[in-house]
DNA sequence: TATGAATGAGGGTTCATTCAT
DNA sequence: TATGAATGAACCCTCATTCAT
């Protein structure tokens, strides 16, 4: 029992660490994000983050894999839903829920994306295996629904997802991410 | 004369920074760019940058000025055209042309927009008005062409710009926008 | 017995760790090795070497006593040749066969003595015991020889071989140890 | 005039850095030595330090080039004497004269050279080719001696240089420098 | 005895910004 | 106006040493 829970801390540690480097880096950016940051948010000494990421990057990947199950979670939960055109549905309702974390920071992918893709490190990768994850994903439900043109549909279902989400950001109007919300909606079901 | 061609040199040098400060900052970053940077591309000397821009956010300020002014020079010669669905359409014409850009920088104004969220700073405020200005032009397009959702088509056309850019760049695949292109183009035709 | 084979295998891991010090040390340098570095080699986890090792330092002199020991031995076996000279020159045989290490590394005991005076601990004291040991063995063998100038040899012949690892290493040629210990050989034959 | 010593200000500055470089990495070492050691010595701000060197290692090249310099001016003082013989005892004459500082730090170049080839960037190479230029000029005076085994002689007059400088400094004893001079200056005579 | 985890001081380096001329 | 030089705050990272168990 002792045991277990000081395993637990150490593991719980490192995870606490890889979520609040997700919070911040997605809050703050990855550049302006110091590592001291993620530590006092994880509530842990600068110093020890070293015996849990070498370096910054690591913590960065560490970030991008939460996010990975984060998306893993979701599609599970969708995927319980009987119709495929349904599941695309509980996607944009999930991204219109969340309409107010986008007016302030944009998607967590996205942006993280745009980041890392200046950075000249190999993360930017990384990220595009998420995005890709997701693309998939969507391409299933449109071939399931029937669609010949299921990738495209896909891709442009996830790239108006994006866009919205910079506009949403950037004008600072959650209604943007509502509106648009309905319109695929109303697109998806147009596919009936 | 002196006075003048020195002047003339100084605008120079100003639009030079300018310039090169919107080159640069798109393909690094802001975070990533440094002062030395611009001040290399524009070739001037570093000491020297500070006469003309107080800050990097001044710089930084000058370079979505030169963004803008291109898209006041775009839209200029949009507008020359006779019908608006072909301004739409030309306009997305030359998303796709420049669709190498995209793949290694993503959109200029989107990843800039993205960045400048981060910072803090009061910059968003003025990328946000170009996007608006884009935004807005769009707007006058579909209700030229008899659409009572124009507001709502015009940020459905900007977003997917902007989010086909983010998946352009992170997949790194031209072909992304260009298919997107095409659909965009149909759309803007099943409207006519 | 269980305490028994505890103490053993004690003694084992503190003897693993100051030959592995010994190693890495001269490999790496004092400055550049981490307890860590040591530690592995040794096979031991890194926070155990503080339960026989309280500080670095005692580790360095934990390699340094390796080395007396290393000499110890090395004395011990020449002092069974029958004649003085004869011993001498078995010393330089073995500087010459040892000849690659000194390329890669130098000298252990001068490379750690020269290291040791920078650092402001008092271990460069225990070095020059180790140093001094070496040159009074040779000074004795002089003395056997019949040479009133033993001393002065015995420093002439250490010094010489100080120098020319020096120059082995720094210039990366096995070469010079060669040619150095064949010149000593005749020295040595020269004084018969 | 005021150009000029503005001019010689700046130059001025980098030779102090460089010249409190050599001085302070024979004293203390390279890796015990901290930029702001060098800074301090230089009367230079810390953060200044990077206008005129890059990197650490910069610093660690600009004071070998000093030592190299240094090297220089010896020779051309010392090829001002008629006769080989003479040029190379006044070599090791200055040798003597300077055993104090022998005793302390040991020989300038052999120690960088110690320290260097333990650090894995690329500049043993450098002070290898300092080492050589030393021996390269004492093989020309034995060759002017009309010896034929003056690149031998040479290795060995340096070598006993460097071995005698490990052991002054090790056993702190200046007296070893000295008594080595005068043996190395019999030998130069026995050879005429 | 044994060990993973924790800690904090310090080092090298970068860079926006300012200064002196 | 122009410019090389100066400045210092902050960042990432390393590591000897200590702690808790």
């Amino acid at each position: 029992m002792t045991d277990s829970s000081a395993g637990t801390r150490s593991r719980g540690k490192r995870e606490r660490l890889a979520a609040a480097a997700a919070t911040v880096l997605h809050e703050q950016g990855v550049e302006k994000t110091t590592l001291a940051d993620i530590a006092r948010v994880a509530e842990v000494p600068v110093g020890n983050v070293y015996y849990y990421f070498k370096t910054k990057n690591e913590l960065v990947e560490a970030a991008i894999e939460t996010h990975t199950r984060s998306l893993s979670d979701l599609i599970e939960a969708l995927d319980r839903l009987p119709e495929p055109a349904e599941r695309l549905k509980a996607l944009i309702a999930g991204w219109v829920e969340q309409r107010d974390t986008a007016v302030r920071f944009g998607c967590p992918t996205g942006t993280l994306a745009t980041e890392l893709d200046k950075r000249g490190d190999g993360l930017d990768a990384t990220v595009a295996d998420l995005m890709r994850t997701l693309i998939d994903w969507a391409e299933a439900q449109f071939a399931d629904m029937g669609r010949t043109d299921a990738r495209e549909s896909a891709v442009a279902l996830i790239a108006a997802y994006q866009g919205i989400s910079v506009l949403t950001n950037t004008l600072r109007d959650p209604e943007l991410m509502a509106a648009e919300g309905r319109r695929l909606e109303r697109w998806i079901d147009s596919m009936a």
